[in-house]
DNA sequence: AGTTAGTTGCACATATGTGTGCAACTAGAC
DNA sequence: GTCTAGTTGCACACATATGTGCAACTAACT
């Protein structure tokens, strides 16, 4: 409910942003850059960031919550009828936002818990396991393992991809990834570009 | 070139075995335990750690080194003429040893560089983007990817299994590995199983 | 001009990990 | 028995990161 407070906040405000866009640039690199690289990194003393976060899992937690939010936004869109156009807008909706916070996933164990990833892909997750579910039904996809690993090889597919990506050994890696997916779940790999094609129509229909 | 040397010596070279062993569990839970915690999974002082490996640098790269030679020796096997049971029977002989070393590629950036573990696991990398190359030839496997960047995605798949079945997910995880790396290759799911049953007999049969 | 929120720069206590040095101990080897 | 390699238990110096306290500074708002 805070209103539009004057302007010495304003700084104030834009430090916090770039304090956290820093220490997501700083974390990807090291997992466990210290405050004082994260400050160095935002242009700031590190006294200003704890002026912002009381201490550092306070910060990694503001990281964890921006992460949640964006993830939790991907899915909420119009849904493709075809359950396999609609598994790979998905993938190609995510793409961006899941590469800006994969790195979230790298200090799973320690700074966040296992169980609060899980909880902040929870939402990506359950869609992703739908519509699988749902193909499966329509007889789109194939039944040959159970849905939750072939969903966890999903993500882990999907990752490895955008490591590549960032490493250039891949230009397209949205349009990879959808492929890789979708031939995963059983398409035909033939089947799968036209699906591909369908899905970035889509996309740009509705966005 | 050293002769099977007394027995005060037994103790020690055992020792330096139990060190790395702890060593290695200790990482998978926590990728920057300290060397007072390896000491105490090994059930010695952290002081004996420092007579066997003289820092911790030196100490993961012993780790290293172990991991190296399994993987690289588990690629050197008769190889079955059909690509695609060529491919699952990597895959479920790499299953159990890549498990054992899959913490080394959480301290991927960090203790080792990203090129030394690219170093260690390219024995593995080459031979699997070989056999799909000659699935291709073949085939067997279908080509709407380029081989490096499916092959990435193998890996990815892979260790995302594993750390499922490590969650206790998943049972038979070299299984799932193996059908889900073929489909993701191209070969129809229902013939994947086929496929991988095949394997399985090689397997045994040459094992 | 004066108030105020935010920033800066420094100093400090605290904690934790690393690597080394040294003397004492143990149990086989000779 | 004595020698010897390996282990132990402590002590130390050193480095690095954390979180706090405080006084001085800045710039906008009243």
């Amino acid at each position: 409910m805070e209103e539009p407070v004057p302007s010495p906040r304003k700084r104030a405000n834009a430090n916090r942003s770039r304090i956290l866009d820093a220490a997501m640039r700083c974390f990807a690199g090291d997992p466990d850059a210290s405050m004082g690289d994260v400050a160095k990194a935002a242009g700031v003393v590190r006294r200003t960031v704890y002026a912002h976060f009381p201490n550092r899992d306070a910060l990694v937690e503001g990281l964890a919550d921006e992460a949640g939010a964006a993830l939790a936004a991907s899915v909420e869109f119009p849904e493709p009828e075809d359950a396999a156009v609609a598994l790979a807008a998905g993938v190609l909706r995510l793409g961006p936002v899941s590469d800006r916070y994969r790195v979230l996933l790298s200090f799973a164990r320690k700074e966040v818990g296992e169980e609060r990833i899980s909880e902040l892909i929870a939402p990506v997750r359950t869609h992703t396991y739908g519509v699988v579910e749902r193909g499966r039904a329509a007889g789109v996809f194939s039944a040959y393992l159970p849905t939750v690993v072939l969903v966890g090889m999903m993500e882990g597919l999907t990752i490895a991809t955008l490591e590549q990506a960032n490493r250039g050994v891949v230009d397209d890696a949205s349009g990879a990834m959808a492929l890789g997916v979708l031939v995963l779940a059983g398409v035909a790999p033939d089947r799968a570009s036209e699906v591909v094609g369908s899905a970035r129509r889509w996309l740009q229909i509705t966005a």
